[in-house]
DNA sequence: GATCGAACGTCAATGCTGTTGTCGTAAGGG
DNA sequence: CCCTTACGACAACAGCATTGACGTTCGATC
């Protein structure tokens, strides 16, 4: 069972990426590999929707069958957690932690943030996935490090860790959907807090009323930047003085 | 705001719920109606899992055929609306706060969140949008009035609800959305931290070697309590001393 | 440079899914 | 009691992921 774990698993139909010998070019001309499939599908998605993630348009955009496909990904799934993978490396590639702890956390998350921002559909597809590859274990291995250099103790850095990646991840999702919804239903979400949330009387909603304009402004924004210094508060009061 | 209205008032085949007349029980006795069909597909999310959330097993748990279904919601997107309806209802429903600000914050949250869980399919495609309806207006009044009452001023009050009630939702739908994956794949992203991050080498990955069976058992739950904690910590700092 | 095993792209088929045109039945107002 | 029509059922369609079989052609070997 869990067949999934990519290298244990014995599936005939897949080679893994380092063995491969021989690349056949399709019908129409192009050679696949991992990574020509991942970058098409990004690629898709961004320009046609979260829905054109699917094997058969991935064939068309590739000039190739969609059968082929699964000689490198075991299943469409497994091509999502590649994709996922990606995104991860896209995000902090280039950057290296400077030793200053609460500046370093703060620089993954904006990028984590930003990067999912900028794949909005593929981001909500892939951001709550643990795709146990490269990248992701290389962003895993950074975060820790610098949580324990921090002087955090293993128990609390391993939890600190958990609540901060999730935090990041969740606004990611959230902010992301938001730019995912078709451009129609963004707008009148968007709307409701210049409509609805107005014309509320301060009898009825004295909170709203006072604060509408507030809102307004405010909900057109992302939280994100403001939860994270929160969260950064938090962990700076809970670390332990350095002896 | 995409109200439902909106496509009611279109689509020759929904006729509205208040202008029903006749009732014929189908083929297996069940007599059809919007608030039954919600109800069947809330159950049915909740018993066997996110992946059963399909229009013909909807029909089938009905005794119905899966197209009468569609005599009363337009797609299955429209029916989610609806079950989202229902559960925004759900979540404050027979809640008062008690005056605490940290405590009723801490309620709401833990609320929402466990709302969301209970219903992960729903929480997934609802908890990014706005909808401007009463029991959205409600919790938006009530969560205002608690950390106004706390003494926030408003420009404080409206940026901290949002990234309260975003952090809230990020959550909610990060964790919904691993308990949606079909079971294979969630138990896969799992087992990944028992397989995956415990191969790897002190050498190479210190910090995850270090800590591998901490990851293991921390990944397995939820973060946000303890992210919700942070936060209320991070808020009570900033909250300015009562005169 | 000829040979041959197999890698891998292609084809075809299966069983899902949401959705819709059509038909017939029975509900219930007149 | 009859006539209209609401509405449930049926069948069909398009699109989905996935897989077994097939045959081309790559490239290692001698």
């Amino acid at each position: 069972m869990t067949d999934r774990t990519d290298r244990s698993d014995r599936t005939d139909r897949v080679v893994p990426e380092a063995e491969r010998r021989r690349r056949r070019p399709t019908k129409h001309g192009t050679v696949l590999s991992e990574q020509v499939i991942v970058d098409t599908a990004l690629r898709l998605v961004g320009r046609h929707g979260a829905q054109a993630f699917t094997v058969r348009r991935l064939g068309l955009a590739l000039g190739a069958d969609p059968s082929a496909i699964y000689r490198y990904f075991h299943s469409t799934d497994d091509l999502l957690l590649a994709v996922a993978d990606e995104l991860i490396g896209l995000a902090l590639n280039g950057w290296r932690p400077t030793g200053d702890w609460r500046s370093d956390l703060r620089e993954v998350g904006m990028r984590v943030h930003a990067r999912s921002l900028a794949h909005p559909q593929a981001a909500v597809l892939a951001a709550y996935r643990t795709t146990g590859r490269a990248n992701e274990i290389r962003a895993v291995e950074t975060m820790l490090g610098i949580l324990r250099a921090a002087g955090f103790p293993d128990p609390d850095a391993v939890s600190l860790y958990h609540a901060f990646i999730d935090q990041a991840l969740g606004f990611a999702v959230l902010d992301s959907a938001a730019l995912a919804l078709p451009a129609q239903a963004q707008h009148a979400d968007n709307g409701v807090w210049d409509t609805a949330y107005r014309d509320l009387s301060p009898d009825t909603h004295p909170h709203i009323a006072a604060t509408a304009d507030l809102l307004a402004a405010d909900m057109r924004r992302s939280a994100y930047p403001l939860a994270l210094d929160l969260l950064l508060d938090a962990l700076a009061a809970r670390l332990p003085a350095r002896s």
